[in-house]
DNA sequence: AACATCTTTCAATAAATTCTGAAAATTCAA
DNA sequence: TTGAATTTTCAGAATTTATTGAAAGATGTT
């Protein structure tokens, strides 16, 4: 297979990918880009390899910058803005985890703790499988937001180390 | 806050949350109130509840079951169908972890072995950014893929007996 | 077989999300 | 300053996704 048709599946597939994801197409095929070129692009390279419009790669750029995955490079003796991606697997992998436990775990946290305590009967039941249910997901988010947090402290020698022995 | 408030506020925020993940609104809701109802429901009462028609709710309803988060149950004398979702959260986290498997890293280890070999010089920087990127997630999507499935198959005890402990 | 009950399907519609492109804002060199 | 280059914003258009509801398909009872 030639480079940029490589490229180009590559590209494609991690949109696709992205969109199972809950992340839009556009912003992980700009980070598809952006992980398999050699140098840093600038906006008008990003829209054009893609065919997008230029608030569409301005507004995904900054989401990704957001997400940390992506970086502004400046190059001397260049009025443009050029942007790069993290290539390191490791780091990706750690910032897209803090990134959802962010968006995905904190809130449901944050929901159990309002939902609290409910009055009635303990013994009528309806209000048993309701505390029950409860209950147990706020023990396990918990559990669940530790384990994650130490996780994208950790760096990967720990991980690679201890954590994936135990997997075989 | 009364059962049914806390009960109504649990199931919109766990739709809203759901929408976060790439979970449709309704499916989320239908099976937060599943997950909280003493009995199970039957496809009309899940459409009073949440105030859905008869196909949104069938449809969502057999999204639940694909994913093996809700079983259909028959009630003797009963002609309908009843439904009633898993409550045993670690096993609603390791069914919801496997599908999400399913759904986003087997895809990716897909692309990326078909993607495969590049053909060209690989002194070129072009070339060698490509591969480089393109080998580093190969390695890491496989090792990946290795731990979810250990940890799917695992019983609870082993995850927090071992696992927990090393997360302080 | 005829009927009543319940479930599934799917074309039409509605709602939510994403994208465009031109205008406004910003930046910087002269 | 001025103005050319660049980035950002955002209303409206396009696209994608979710929902409805009525019709068709099952299923079981008499």
């Amino acid at each position: 297979m030639k480079l940029e048709e490589a490229k180009q599946q590559f590209i494609n597939s991690w949109g696709v990918i992205g969109t199972q994801w809950g992340i839009n197409r556009t912003m992980a095929q700009i980070h598809a880009l952006l992980m398999v070129s050699a140098e840093p692009l600038s906006a008008d390279d990003v829209m054009e390899q893609l065919q997008i419009s230029r608030g569409n790669a301005n507004m995904n750029i900054r989401e990704l910058i957001d997400w940390k995955l992506v970086d502004k490079v400046l190059k001397p003796g260049e009025r443009k803005e050029f942007f790069t991606a993290e290539k390191d697997i490791w780091k990706v992998a750690m910032r897209i985890t803090n990134e959802r436990k962010r968006r995905e775990l904190d809130p449901i946290i944050k929901v159990l703790e309002e939902i609290g305590e409910v009055e009635g009967d303990k013994k009528d039941k309806d209000v048993k499988a309701f505390t029950d249910t409860v209950t147990q997901l706020q023990k396990f988010a918990k559990q669940a937001d530790k384990a994650l947090s130490s996780l994208t402290k950790a760096d990967e020698n720990w991980f690679t180390g201890t954590i994936l022995k135990l997997f075989k």
